[in-house]
DNA sequence: AGCCAATGACACC
DNA sequence: TGGTGTCCCTTGGC
């Protein structure tokens, strides 16, 4: 224990507790009070409430300084105030009911009582509408539906984890792309930097290249052209061409030539896509600047166009009809459409509003005349036909996935398989408890309704899953939860209920490197069950994963 | 088990 | 308008 000094010029402090708290020795007082000392108030005592006071430092009080209070008593850590608290109850959340509910940000309601909260009880149960706000509305819906005969759903939900690399990169995930013409092969970057390549197919072929960028890799597309050169976007400043074959890779375009000179000159890319007509790179900065660079020659093409003047720019799509037509979306609350022909500052097209930043727009995959975003208000809004009005959505649909700085942005995505261009895919912030485990799943969600069609989650996975990508051609999700990647397949198609894909789950971190390079069997089992005790909220029964008997392959 | 750091949006002045 | 303080369900490491 370090040794407790005496503060004599500390003001006189008064410590009130719960007079139905244990009391505590005077020694583990005085360190209590060691530790909050920089504490003004911490709580704040109502006259009705039983409290007791304790003086200290009554030395200081001789001096003349101001009492301070400090309460031992238990308040709220969301709003500091006694008589509730916010947090988890085991695997239950339990919202501050002083603050606006959590999910759709109205007054007077938590979480637990919001009207488009997906209901528990009945595991799979349609989000509703946005008009279901009418009580009535809502009470009918939520009656009906558990009566209704459930029907086979039309879209194949992938929703069950077929293979995995646990701890794949060093930090958290923040982009996904499949390879377009190798159908087992995931792009992934991290916040690092660095850039995976993971054959799930052989599970344990993977390659992880350091030395790309050196922070936040944003976004990836593969050159049109040649499916061996990937294209990255890059907080860095700048964006990297790879050739995934050799890990050899050229910067095209670098925005901070000179070096870090501090944070109001150094320029970070986000969105990114290619105009594979014209055979440009659009890539567009943090100071709200849209920039190209031209494939073939690899180097920069134009100027630079101011198309967000708040800053940021987080996403481009081209349209995939008519690649001149682009939308981008950003820091500034909008979502704006372009056309590539006849660009410059101000000549958007339209102008999406949004109430708060914009993680993403994009057009819908096959006809180009939809337009899904999702915005840091908790919803997601769908436009209908880009032909039609396009001043407000035809849809809002409140859905969890609010912005916390720690945490990949969330971005709803279209399924690039679905005929009827609804079907979407997006993680989930907020968690439910399943079973006794705190989970957060990963919905699919009908645009068109805004119903809820799937939650898919894995007692293994108690992380958040902020980045999702669905397979072009197959059946196929991928999912990045912190440092892990993750892909699922349908049930029906899923072998890892056999023996022999036990072998599907590949470590690395501590695990890996305690072996060294060696290939073989994971001796230290220790490390394994490090991961599945990760889950302390999750109490239910994990899935047949087992870890024990896995082996990894590293070819670096 | 408990603390800490990393670090983006935004409200407020 | 720019500086600053605050922040509700994070995650991993020590």
């Amino acid at each position: 224990m370090a040794p407790v000094t005496p503060r004599t010029a500390f003001p006189k402090v008064l410590i009130e507790r719960d007079s139905d708290s244990e009391q505590s020795s005077s020694e583990e007082e005085e360190e209590k009070l060691d530790e909050e000392e920089e504490e003004e108030e911490v709580g704040v005592s109502t006259a009705n409430e039983k409290t007791e006071k304790l003086e200290l430092g009554s030395d200081a009080n001789r001096k003349g300084k101001a009492p301070i209070t400090i309460s031992l008593k238990k308040v709220c850590k969301v709003c500091k105030k006694p008589g509730h608290e916010a947090g988890f109850k085991g695997a239950a959340y339990i919202d501050c009911p002083m603050k606006p509910c959590f999910l759709c940000k109205m007054p007077g309601h938590t979480t637990l009582t919001c009207p488009h909260r997906v209901s528990t009880e009945h595991g799979v149960v349609p989000a509703p509408r946005r008009k279901a706000c009418k009580p009535l509305e809502y009470v009918f819906e939520r009656q009906l539906r558990p009566s209704l005969p459930s029907i086979k759903p039309k879209y194949v939900i992938p929703d069950q984890v077929n293979c995995a690399v646990i701890r794949y990169h060093s930090r958290r995930i923040t982009c996904l792309e499949f390879h377009p013409t190798k159908n087992n092969i995931l792009l992934s970057g991290d916040k690092k930097g660095q850039l995976g390549v993971w054959d799930f197919g052989k599970v344990y072929e993977k390659v992880v290249y350091g030395n790309i960028h050196s922070c936040l890799v944003n976004n990836m597309r593969f050159n049109p052209t040649n499916d061996c050169m990937v294209y990255s976007a890059s907080s860095d400043g700048t964006i990297s061409c790879t050739d995934l074959e050799t890990g050899i890779s050229s910067s095209p375009l670098n925005l901070n030539p000179d070096g870090w000179q501090g944070p109001n000159t150094w320029k970070m890319l986000n969105g990114m896509d290619i105009n594979s007509e014209k055979g440009l790179v659009l890539v567009a900065d943090s100071f709200g600047f849209l920039h190209m660079v031209d494939i073939r020659s690899n180097n920069r093409s134009g100027d630079a166009i101011l198309i967000h003047k708040k800053g940021k720019v987080v996403g481009i799509h081209c349209n995939p009809i008519q690649p001149d037509i682009f939308l981008t979306c950003g820091n500034d609350h909008f979502a704006r459409i372009w056309d590539l022909r006849q660009i410059e500052a101000g000549s958007s097209l339209y102008d999406l509003k949004h109430t708060r930043v914009v993680n993403s727009a994009y057009f819908s995959p096959i006809s180009g005349t939809k337009i899904l975003t999702t915005s840091q208000d908790n919803r997601l809004r769908v436009w209908d036909s880009i032909f039609g009005n396009v001043d407000s959505p035809s849809r809002e649909i409140v859905h969890s996935h609010d912005f916390n700085r720690h945490l990949t942005p969330f971005k709803a995505e279209w399924d690039p398989k679905d005929p009827s261009e609804s079907l979407a895919v997006v993680g989930r912030y907020i968690s439910e408890n399943y079973n006794g485990a705190a989970l957060h799943p990963i919905d699919f969600i009908d645009t068109s309704t805004g119903q809820l069609v799937a939650e898919v989650m894995d007692p293994n996975i108690t992380t958040i899953s902020p980045v999702n990508k669905l397979h072009p051609r197959d059946d196929i999700l991928a999912t990045g939860s912190s440092r892990s990647l993750f892909i699922w397949k349908p049930k029906e198609k899923s072998e890892l209920v056999e023996e022999k894909d036990e072998q599907k789950i590949v470590v690395c971190g501590k695990a890996e490197k305690k072996r060294g390079k060696k290939n073989g069997n994971i001796s230290d089992e220790s490390d394994d069950e490090g991961f599945m005790s990760k889950s302390k909220k999750s109490k239910s029964k994990k899935t047949e994963w087992k870890l024990s008997r896995c082996t990894t392959k590293d070819n670096r």
